[in-house]
DNA sequence: CTGGGTGCAAAAGATTTGCAGTCCG
DNA sequence: CGGACTGCAAATCTTTTGCACCCAG
C-alpha cells in the first residue's frame, strides 16, 4: 500500500469541509477553497475528495441533482434533499442497520451497506 | 398543460424498458432500440425517459455508478447495487413508507419520498 | 533523491439543447 | 395547419487524466 505524503491543500480541503454542515459538491469548495488558496486547482480538489472517500474520511452523497455532494460526518445518518431548492440537510434517525439483514433474505447476493435518500420540500422553502 | 402526441419512438422505449427487468442505462436502451430503430437517437431515447418519468410512468435510478438507469415497474421496491459488475437488481421488501413518517419526525421540511440502494457483492460475483 | 502531490489544460462521459425537417391530431 | 416530436450535432456539465514541475520524507 502506498504512502500518504502531507499535502496542505489536502488538510485545506479535509478542514473545510469539516467546517461547514451544506454538504458542498467539489465545485462548491472548490470556490471556497480558492478564497485561502487562489491557486488551487479543480482537478486537485477531486483527486483529494476521492482520496478521503476512499480512507473513509469523508462521504460522497449522490442524490441525484447532477453533481455529486460530500460530507465529512461519517457517523451514521442519512440525508433530505429539498426539490425546490437543492438542500441537502442531515436526517439523524436512530440505527436502521436492521434493514440490511431484513433486505439480506431477499437479496441475491451478499449485503453491505445501503443508503437512503428522503425527497421533499424544505420548511424555508414551504414559506414561500 | 401540454397535449401528448403519439410517437412511435416512445412507445418503443416504453415497451423496451418494459420487457426487461436489468435496469438498463439510457445509453444501453438505446443501443436495444437501435435494433428495431436503426435511426433513433440518443437525444430522443433522453428527452423521452425524461419524459415517462415525469409522468410517473417509470423511474429514473441513480445509485452513484456514472450513469442513471431506469426502471418501467413503479411499484414499491427497493434496488440492490452490485459493487463487482454494477448490475442493478429489484429488492422487494415489505412496505417500508413508515420510514417516512419516523424521519418525518427529525426533518426540517415535508417528506413526501425516499429512495434506499443497498450496496454489496451479487451471488454470481461471489462465485468469482 | 524519489515518489507522491499539484496546477493546468485537454479528454472523457453523460445529458441537454438548438435547429430544421417530419408527423400526429 | 400548428405544435409536438425527431435526428443530428454542438454545447454543457461534471469528473477524470496526462504531463511537467514541485515538495515532503
Amino acid at each position: 500500500m502506498k504512502t500518504l505524503k502531507y499535502s496542505r491543500q489536502r488538510e485545506s480541503i479535509k478542514a473545510c469541509l469539516m467546517a461547514r454542515h451544506d454538504h458542498p459538491t467539489a465545485d462548491a469548495l472548490y470556490t471556497a477553497i480558492r478564497e485561502e488558496y487562489p491557486n488551487i486547482s479543480l482537478g486537485t480538489v477531486y483527486r483529494n475528495l476521492n482520496l478521503l472517500v476512499e480512507l473513509g474520511e469523508i462521504q460522497k452523497l449522490t442524490c441525484g441533482d447532477g453533481a455529486d455532494h460530500f460530507d465529512a460526518d461519517t457517523s451514521p445518518h442519512y440525508h433530505f434533499v429539498c426539490r425546490t431548492c437543492g438542500q441537502v440537510k442531515d436526517l439523524r434517525l436512530d440505527s436502521m442497520e436492521e434493514i440490511n439483514h431484513l433486505a439480506q433474505e431477499h437479496a441475491d447476493g451478499q449485503i453491505e451497506s445501503h443508503t437512503i435518500y428522503f425527497y421533499g420540500t424544505c420548511n424555508h422553502c414551504l414559506k414561500n
